[in-house]
DNA sequence: TTCTCTGCAAACGCTTTGCACGGAT
DNA sequence: ATCCGTGCAAAGCGTTTGCAGAGAA
């Protein structure tokens, strides 16, 4: 699955698909993912979508991603230590974390393809791959 | 650095040489770490020096190795979300958790150079790469 | 009615903080 | 006397769990 190709129109008919029962919340907080390019906490977006619905608890925001991950639409990012991060793009990719502004940046890269499946033996479930450091904007911005 | 190279012997000069006054409890610490393959958890560490050292606390042990990893001596490796593992080669490698067993294998990887220092014009610090799956010992086991 | 979703409140687990005691210089 | 390391107890914070009320079928 590719993020550009969920619309949000699309996004009902996503969770359908995905034996996702569509409930307004749901959909809202899958919205949300869709659209965000930062990879958002839970408290991200439940400061985010609290605009619009005020009664948005966060225990709704963990149902909802802890099913999200089960059903396979969002994966979990373990970049900081103490808290998840959420990303509806599940294709192999990398993540740049900014240490300066905070942001977190899609990177595609390319698996050697040798360890695509094994590596010394090991059968491979999942690859993660992320990078810490000062990103092009803050580079800029402090010369 | 290398693991290897750290004997138990040289430990003490290792923590001085990198200004840490190695206390009997910073050193026992950092001897557990270095001669540790499953890249522990402040838990595993602490009932397992505990035998040793019936006093020793948990608060010591997260002050000892937040020293040791602003001292550059260890690295944290955040796999789980909800803990950190502690991993006293710092040499840039990826690693590798049995889903199964729990255990944390060392994976040998060559990074692609052009992502050494910059990637996407953002400045690249650290590089932290690991896999989940079933270890082949988990693998024999089941058949 | 029955089943599911939501959300408050409490519990939980890892880590940090406050602080006092003890040892070394 | 001063400084630093240690460790108990409490606080902090992200996440999960228990449970009751609301809503859909």
């Amino acid at each position: 699955m590719n993020k550009s190709k969920i619309t949000i129109e699309g996004a009902k008919d996503y969770l359908v698909k995905n034996g996702i029962n569509p409930s307004y919340q749901r959909l809202k907080i899958f919205e949300h993912l869709a659209k965000s390019t930062s990879h958002p906490t839970v408290d991200i977006i439940y400061h985010e979508l609290s605009k619009e619905i005020p009664t948005l608890s966060k225990t709704t925001i963990y149902n909802t991603l802890n099913l999200f991950q089960r059903k396979g639409i969002v994966i979990g990012l373990t970049i900081e230590d103490n808290k998840l991060r959420y990303d509806s793009n599940t294709e192999l990719h990398a993540h740049f974390k900014c240490t300066k502004c905070g942001e977190v940046y899609d990177i595609p890269v390319e698996f050697p393809p040798e360890m695509n499946n094994k590596v010394n033996e090991h059968i491979v479930d999942e690859r993660h791959f992320y990078m810490k450091g000062t990103c092009r904007n803050c580079t800029k911005n402090t010369g």
